[in-house]
DNA sequence: AATATTAGGTTTATAGTATAAACTAGTTTA
DNA sequence: TAAACTAGTTTATACTATAAACCTAATATT
């Protein structure tokens, strides 16, 4: 009937970043921050969890003399999103049978 | 970018809980919760919330000697879940621009 | 050349949330 | 009449999300 939903991307925030991912080589910290409205301590704690299942690999490096940290997805992440999505549509399409 | 997601959908009991409200006149306690999975403590709980914000309307009654819950959605439900279901699309759909 | 400010985060304290275990109230069965 | 079952509700606990406070180093200001 339903199929349970992955509670790591069953989150506003990192569903949020896993959908910003998907589909690009690689996104830096601040990029991620803008676009979600995430505030920077809220995407750090969300980004480790995403980082410890192994989601994402989190790198850190130096642009000019600040530090950088830039953030991909992994083969993992990706087949998790996938995941999601069909588990998602799993609750939502069942409106169809209405329309 | 990303639609903010009703946070009292964002839950899976919850959305399944709608789920299968949408589209029915009214279901009792016991279906849901064998369709669901869920404890009957977690669903009684879950099931306060959605009445508390008038998701959902409760109606107790007796089948035979037992005590039986009725569950029917609202409009204001129903209003919600459609724009859940819009919002949950602005984050998975963004993976269509890279297939 | 001190000191204030900014960049780019991380840690941690707190409030909110989900869940199962324990409980209530009554019913059926042996 | 006592054990077991129906149909839930309450509550204790563990988990989660979030922002505030913090950290380190670089740059700007006086």
């Amino acid at each position: 009937m339903f199929k349970p939903l992955d509670p790591l991307l069953n989150s506003e925030l990192r569903l949020a970043v896993i959908s910003l991912l998907i589909g690009v080589e690689e996104i830096e910290f601040n990029e991620i921050k803008q676009k979600t409205g995430a505030s920077a301590g809220n995407l750090s704690v969300q980004l480790k969890k995403l980082e410890e299942a192994q989601y994402i690999t989190i790198k850190k490096s130096f642009k000019g003399n600040y530090p950088l940290t830039t953030l991909k997805i992994t083969t993992i992440g990706i087949n998790a999103f996938e995941q999601y999505v069909s588990a998602i549509k799993s609750y939502i399409n069942i409106k169809k049978k209405k329309s």
